[in-house]
DNA sequence: AGCTTGTATCGAAGTCGATCGATACAGCAC
DNA sequence: GTGCTGTATCGATCGACTTCGATACAAGCT
């Protein structure tokens, strides 16, 4: 189990950080790996969830604990938290009969770094009549 | 036209920045009116839109220059700059007979701060055997 | 006025996603 | 072994989303 996660975490650019969004045009393929991340952050469920992972202090959260805190099923928790694992946002591990999910702060940190500015931007001058 | 984006840019704390995500359980509300901005970015084209509107120079795209990057038919494009506007993410202004978007930083800002852990977080301990 | 170009809105079609109950699997207790 | 509890998977349902062509609107030109 842990993490069968489809998007890589790591791989931005070759010294390291952030290809940007903001500061470049974004290639078809960078956009499509980027959408499944911000997708799985596109519900009020999953954003609950991931928050109430990250927040707790040990870094670790049962799965019985979060079940009881939402108006859902058994089921639509366990997939939501699925969907949060393969999008690489959070990791599972079973210990005896519970099991316990993690924040990849990695994950985050990556998504705040694109979603970062570099310093400041040139300021808006009215464009030319375009093509 | 402009922006009349269902989204309010600026309600963090009182302090100013971040209630959190990462820090806090987040409430109800919150994660809804957040989830709405995510969503907005779940979507390789709109993520794309974001990306050539945020890098350009001058800080404003027409769309004539964005509709032809794409195998997206004109309505499409169209639409999706509306829930990009939306989302409170960018804004318009039309100059004649071209519309300009132009990127609506405190969004982004936002959600990079909202993404962003405070500092170190404590080592994970093992939790307890739950309830 | 009419014509042309750029952009937005309007249905409609097809696909995707959220949710559920039923069920299967994993581990512990007996 | 049987039984019980916690979690995941399976199918089905229903609403939401993406996309399109057709059309309407806005602005400039003749």
């Amino acid at each position: 189990m842990s993490n069968q996660g489809s998007v890589t975490p790591g791989q931005d650019g070759p010294g390291g950080c952030c290809p940007g969004l903001l500061t470049a045009p974004l290639a078809e393929d960078q956009a499509v790996e980027l959408a499944k991340v911000f997708k799985a952050l596109g519900d009020p469920a999953r954003l609950r969830l991931l928050s109430m992972i990250a927040s707790r202090a040990g870094g670790e959260v049962c799965v019985c604990d979060l079940t009881p805190a939402f108006d859902l099923s058994q089921p639509t928790i366990s997939h939501h938290l699925k969907l949060l694992r393969e999008a690489g946002l959070i990791a599972s591990e079973r210990r005896g009969t519970w099991v316990y999910y993690r924040l990849l702060p990695e994950m985050t940190d990556r998504l705040a770094g694109i979603l970062t500015r570099p310093a400041g931007r040139p300021l808006p001058e009215p464009a030319e009549a375009p093509s």
